[in-house]
DNA sequence: CATTAATGTAATTTATATTGTTACAGTTTT
DNA sequence: AAAACTGTAACAATATAAATTACATTAATG
């Protein structure tokens, strides 16, 4: 998928089953086994994204902001991709061209329905259920 | 997507249109807009999936292998996919934390129930109905 | 049979994106 | 005041993708 799509699956199962617990951002990398200011770059981002909140200072850290049954996959997808997901495509097709001027405006559709079968995919698990996996 | 699944679709597109002329890579690399050597490479990638062939020498060039209604686009993606698509996670969690341990197990199979959604809509779209949407 | 126009392919470089690191300021508890 | 955190900027390292160069090979054609 896109390696921060996977750091903050594992950040969020982690705090799922950690009840009620602040868990800090050293804690998290120890488990996802990186460094914790990628954890916490992570954790800025799901926070702006209401999936989190955090608590600065000692004893601080970070727990879900509801509960994991009201979190869906695709909720985390849509918090992790940055703008396009597929595509971001940076190439000029020649504009002389009758296929190179119009194949990104199509390519572009394909990528919307595409994602959004995938969106619906992930829709279907919440949090919830995929912490419940790790049982 | 996938900047090798883009021009792919181009270079098809491209060949859907051109009714049984050979097309040379240098022709398709003006249009996608991208260093000839590229093409070929993805020339070659198409060719072994079976998606076109390729003449030699003088007047040479690339055609389709088969008629355009019979190339879904799933097949495009697939023959430009590399290995995994979503995953190539290369983290390794800590096996000594109960979360760490599974979840890239846990991930693949999420990444897997994904790449099926996304199939299943790509394989709704044939190279013949993509090629027309530019007319 | 030499010329030309192609593909095939290896090796290398350049560019871009991702991931990791260091350092330190700010915050909160005790 | 000390300790244990988060927040964040600036930078470094690594990985991936794209482009380039160079040349061998193939096949048509005059």
């Amino acid at each position: 998928m896109n390696g921060r799509f996977a750091i903050s699956m594992h950040i969020l199962t982690l705090l799922a089953q950690a009840n009620g617990e602040w868990l800090s951002s050293d804690f998290l990398a120890g488990s996802i086994n990186i460094n914790p200011v990628l954890v916490r770059k992570e954790l800025i981002n799901l926070r702006n994204k209401g999936l989190l909140i955090s608590r600065e200072g000692k004893n601080g850290g970070s727990m879900l902001a509801k509960s994991a049954a009201q979190i869906r996959v695709s909720d985390i997808f849509l918090a992790t991709r940055q703008g396009a997901f597929l595509g971001t495509s940076r190439n000029n097709p020649n504009p002389n061209c009758p296929v190179g001027k119009q194949i990104t405006q199509h390519l572009n559709g394909l990528y919307q329905e595409a994602e959004e079968a995938l969106l619906h995919k992930l829709g279907d698990t919440t949090l919830e259920d995929f912490s419940h996996r790790f049982n």
